[in-house]
RNA sequence: GCCGCUGUGGUGGAACUGGUAUACACGCAAGACUUAAAAUCUUGUGACCUCAACAGUCAUGUGGGUUCGAUUCCCGCCAGCGGCACCA
């Protein structure tokens, strides 16, 4: 049989048919909300990644309606974002045009791949109608503090021309382009998703996240408890106040250090010329430098004396980059005896190391003494810190507040106006959308500004407030804020008055299986669910409804044949288009699950896609062959069939999608006689998998309306157990013999005896052998524990 | 350094709640059909010992432990992968 010939008769059907994957806000059926991660409609097309994510999802998705449930399998596309932004500017072309394009590309292509999306849910977040939401979850943000701006040293991309958020830099360099990330301070809008931090960690426990996932989230935001203490600076009227998650060493501390951007370091460069020096050498290093130079620490006495309050002693203050200026207070109290860093930085500079627990053997001159437990003194220097109003009782978190301003064309505009008079005002939002401009010129300038600066018709207007003349932020969104919370724009996508009605929400939210890749398990997932946190708590999502994503999936990634990550340089891309050309579709799918297992990483071979494609011509052939059969299933066939839709369905429910495939192997494998019915339910089974092919055989088999509809086999008790069963017989645990025995009389352990004693194997066994113990477990296996006989 | 994960044939991988390890597939070998090839079908295939069969021995990274019985549970080690990392 043809694949193209069935593909393009189904595919049509499908599209005449909408309505079969329709999700129903009427329906009183269980609902199923599916989500996979949408994609960045790229010019290159659907990739081997996307396919691989998209039809695991549609698998499930597929199984859970035939399952009876209501299914939500939605999609959309994460459209703005740099390559097609660069892409316009190279081509001088608009950069919604090029979206156009390649959205189009990407919708026919997922209609190929036959993936069962309720299209009429499309959400794109470059449309004005779908942003307008995210603007004004921004102008909620600031409305509640939680957005504000501020001038911050930023990690800027020379390449990119934009400034990337601490996320996006990796290992130094731009996560997008590789090029090596600068430090420059601009004025930034920032969003507190530190105000959160507690709240994202708590929400954890309602999910079923993976343990990696929830891991890779608690790291990230990375709290410790500890304490603020305040440390008086000798003849001065300020304090230096540090975070320490360890009061309990303060008597071992002998010196301070201040990160170089600390106020009072700022303050002291200007009338000390070593302190000057120091901080021009610590600024010309950029990050990177900073963290890979960390063996070597450098520094620069400030001149102030601080007093320890423990003891009443004067330590010095020092200045060095090794303390972070963002993190905590950005400055410490240094413990050389119990941290290696205070340690290292003593020993350079000839500090005093004074330990406050000796441990026996410890030469504290040569090493920090770390891993000291929190005992009763830990607690009593808390009390005590408290008591005497030098510090309290705090949280610190790795976590940083998050960087929302963009330098690019496009991406959503950030709908403030600032006001000579009134200050930042938020756009109203009856004004909203704030329209990206279709404008001639995308390249971002050297400046530091949005090409959006240029266009005066855009940056001038009137402030809201007062009437007054204003000027428009010309800054974008990051392209997380799109992606934020279209799980929610999905449930209404249409709804001019709210993000999405709240009866809808409640009808279809949490997301119970939410679908993507690894790398987007800390930062989209973090972001978002703080969007939703934060949603709630302003009453614009349901309050009952506690976290955004019930479970969360991670796929594996495909490798090429050489094992190595896909890349147009290796040239080990496969393209899924092409593996459909060459085999059909439903190959594609069926391999792609087949691989491996669903969360695991795989290489792409071709020999084992031959195997599926065997298979399915030979299931083919099976269902051919035995459709005019007039006979019912032998009760081997019974048993297999039955055996067959009970593993099958819990697989598909564990996302075992690999042993799905084996299952209907075998079935087909060994099956002699069966009948019309219940080749129909192996047919059922197969659907989710191999779409186009079942449902052409569903209809040569006599049914007229489409097989992903129908109702989903159940199984028959009655045929799941065999008569005569093969039962195990082990000596010392090591199995010996197989006697066959009546299901029937499983219990009756004088008969499993008598069948024993009847065994050659065993009697040859026995007769040297005293038995000393037995333990049966019927059905499963008989254990005879034996000793040799002497004599 | 911290956190998380993984380790099973020549290969991808199965194995429920501690109960027949190696399902399914690939590859390989032999055979059938064919002028031939492809396709298809049949048989075999963990290692060692044996001409072969029977029997036996050893095998789930490694060393121990618990148990009648361990891929599965516990402890130690080794190797690899992923995330975080001068976070006080």
């Amino acid at each position: 049989m043809d694949f193209k010939v069935i593909e393009t008769k189904w595919q049509k059907f499908w599209e005449e048919h909408p309505e079969l994957y329709l999700a129903k806000d009427e329906s009183d059926k269980e609902k199923k909300y599916v989500l996979v991660e949408f994609p960045y409609p790229s010019g290159s097309g659907l990739h081997v990644g996307h396919a691989f994510s998209f039809t695991g999802g549609d698998v499930y998705a597929r199984f859970k309606r035939m399952k009876g449930n209501n299914v939500m399998f939605p999609m959309g596309w994460d459209a703005f974002g740099l390559p097609t932004e660069n892409y316009a500017i190279k081509t001088k072309r608009k950069p919604q045009e090029v979206t156009k394009e390649n959205t189009d590309m990407f919708r026919s292509q997922m209609k190929r791949l036959a993936y069962s999306f309720d299209w009429s849910r499309e959400v794109n977040t470059t449309d004005a109608n779908y942003y307008k939401w995210t603007q004004w979850i921004f102008i909620e943000l600031f409305k509640k503090g939680l957005a504000y701006k501020k001038e911050v040293p930023i990690n800027w991309c020379p390449s990119c021309k934009t400034g990337l958020a601490n996320e996006e830099v990796v290992d130094g360099k731009c996560e997008r382009c590789g090029e090596g990330v600068e430090r420059r301070t601009i004025s930034q809008w920032v969003v507190k998703i530190t105000e959160y931090a507690d709240k994202l960690i708590d929400g954890l426990k309602e999910t079923e996240f993976i343990e990696k996932v929830k891991q890779a989230q608690v790291n990230w935001i990375g709290k410790s408890e500890g304490a603020r203490v305040k440390f008086k600076i000798k003849g001065r009227k300020e304090v230096l106040e540090v975070f320490t998650t360890r009061p309990d060493t303060l008597p071992g501390a002998t010196f301070m250090v201040m990160a170089p951007e600390h106020e009072i370091a700022l303050e002291l460069a200007r009338s000390k010329e070593d302190v000057r020096e120091y901080l021009k050498i610590a600024r010309s290093k950029s990050e990177m430098e900073r963290t890979e130079l960390s063996k070597e620490k450098s520094g620069v006495f400030s001149g102030l004396m601080a007093i320890n309050p423990v003891n009443d002693k004067e330590i010095p203050i020092w200045i060095s980059d090794f303390v972070l200026a963002s993190y905590g207070t950005g400055a410490i109290m240094a413990v050389p005896a119990h941290d290696e860093r205070d340690h290292a930085f003593a020993k350079k500079f000839g500090l005093p190391i004074v330990p406050v627990i000796n441990v026996e053997g410890w030469d504290f001159e040569d090493k920090a003494m770390v891993e000291v437990e929190k005992g009763a003194e830990f607690m009593k220097m808390l009390d005590w810190v408290e008591d005497e109003g030098i510090g309290k009782r705090c949280s610190s978190y790795h976590l940083r507040d998050w960087i929302f301003s963009r330098q690019h064309y496009w991406g959503e505009p950030i709908p403030m106006i600032n006001c000579p008079k009134c200050g930042w005002v938020p756009v109203p939002k009856t004004d909203l959308p704030v329209v990206l401009p279709e404008i001639e010129a995308y390249e971002p300038t050297d400046d530091g500004k949005s090409p959006l600066s240029k266009i005066d018709s855009f940056v001038n207007c009137k402030c809201p407030v007062c009437g007054g003349e204003a000027k428009r932020e010309t800054d974008t969104m990051p392209n997380w804020a799109g992606s934020d919370w279209y799980f929610l724009r999905y449930i209404d996508p249409h709804n001019d008055t709210d993000i999405a009605s709240a009866e809808l929400m409640k009808k279809w939210m949490p997301v119970d299986v939410y679908i993507g890749g690894d790398e987007h398990n800390t930062l989209h997932l973090l972001y978002s669910r703080f969007i939703y946190l934060f949603l709630k708590d302003i009453g614009a999502v349901p309050k009952e409804i506690s976290e955004p994503y019930f479970k969360r999936i991670s796929h594996g990634v495909i490798l090429g044949t050489d094992n190595q990550r896909m890349s147009k340089s290796k040239g080990n891309v496969i393209v899924p288009e092409t593996v459909a050309d060459k085999f059909g579709v439903d190959v594609l799918r069926l391999y792609l699950m087949f691989m491996g297992p669903f969360e695991s990483t795989m290489a792409w071979n071709e020999n084992t896609l031959m195997g599926v494609k065997r298979f399915l011509d030979k299931f083919n052939r099976f269902v051919i062959k035995h459709k005019k059969s007039l006979s019912d299933s032998s009760n081997k066939s019974k048993l297999i069939i039955n055996k067959t839709i009970v593993g099958v369905d819990k697989d598909l429910e564990n996302f075992s999608f690999n042993t799905v495939v084996a299952k209907l192997m075998e079935a087909v494998n060994e099956i002699d006689v069966i009948s019309v019915e219940d080749l129909k339910k192996l047919v059922q089974l197969c659907a989710p998998l191999a779409p186009y092919l079942t449902e052409e055989l569903w209809q040569s088999l006599g049914e007229d309306s489409s097989v992903h509809i129908s109702e989903w086999p159940e199984s028959n008790k009655e045929y799941l157990t065999e008569e005569v069963i093969q039962l195990p017989v082990a000596v010392n645990g090591k199995v010996k013999d197989k006697i066959e025995i009546e299901f029937a009389r499983i219990a009756e352990k004088d008969y499993v005896d008598l069948l024993v004693s009847k065994s050659e194997k065993l009697k040859k066994i026995l007769e040297s052998n005293k038995i000393i113990r037995e333990i049966y477990v019927p059905g499963k296996m008989l254990n005879l524990v034996v000793k040799e006989n002497k004599g």
